[in-house]
DNA sequence: CTTGACCCTGTAGCCGCTACAGGGTGCATA
DNA sequence: TATGCACCCTGTAGCGGCTACAGGGTCAAG
């Protein structure tokens, strides 16, 4: 008999909700159910989810990894697709790195100029209030 | 007669829906209304929309805009809880970085190996599929 | 036969918006 | 006066990726 979801869920590093969530959006497939209507777990389950964790910890977002799983399943296809989105996804959190390190320089710039003493002429409440004290180009997002 | 919503949202960079729901979550003080309903903003909103966009781009979030805009009404107060907020928000974002630093460099390393060819020896599919072939830490969040 | 650990379904909440639907207002023009 | 259009209003649902219940069922041990 294959594993119960608390099982698969310990060995994945997974949440028993958070499975029945991936099965719910398609992207584990089904389990087969005991009598008692448990759900039982094979080996390609648990494989499947290691996939699909590992994936997650590495940032890629549920689409991605939807078709990294597809590429996965069609071993004779050539790589280039799964290096496209790969590729994607480390230039995405480039991007996101760059847009934080902004941020830093400009929090550390902020917190540097307070001195301490009264809110009243605290640097970073001044700073916040108008943006033309800033360097600037600190982006959203 | 004050500004109309569209003039405060173009006049701050925000849209007007973000504009409302600040107010519905108490972010920004309600406005008055003219006699066809519609909002009519004072200077003193336009300043503290200013300024919650301002700590928005700076990442943020709307729980410490709340203390920070509780704190700028009160310019009597020491300002070691501002400075608090702000290195605490600093911190994060350092955290932040670091953590896709890790990503960055195990999206590399696996991008790097792979060479072309087929999904069926892909690298990238097969590092997925095995955290054992990962330099490890690359941790979750 | 009860306890307690596990499992089931379904739904709501998190964050910070964003995007409608379905209606009203206000001003310019034909 | 009628029409059109840009803007405004309220209310609600959706995004991603879970997480956290509530309210119940199952199963093995003691």
């Amino acid at each position: 008999m294959g594993l119960k979801i608390g099982e698969l869920a310990q060995a994945t590093g997974t949440k028993v909700e958070t499975v029945r969530y991936y099965e719910r959006i398609g992207l584990l497939p089904e389990a087969e159910r005991t009598s008692g209507n448990y759900r039982s777990y094979t080996p390609a389950h648990l494989d499947q989810l290691n996939f699909i964790r590992h994936a997650r910890r590495l940032g890629f977002d549920i689409a991605d990894i939807r078709s990294l799983l597809d590429l996965a399943d069609q071993p004779e296809r050539d790589c280039a697709e799964v290096d496209r989105i790969a590729s994607g996804h480390l230039q995405a959190v480039e991007d996101k790195i760059a847009r934080l390190v902004l941020l830093q320089e400009e929090l550390n710039r902020m917190i540097g100029q307070c001195r301490g003493g009264r809110v009243g002429n605290c640097r970073i409440i001044e700073t916040l209030a108008d943006h033309s004290l800033c360097r600037s180009d600190h982006a959203g997002g």
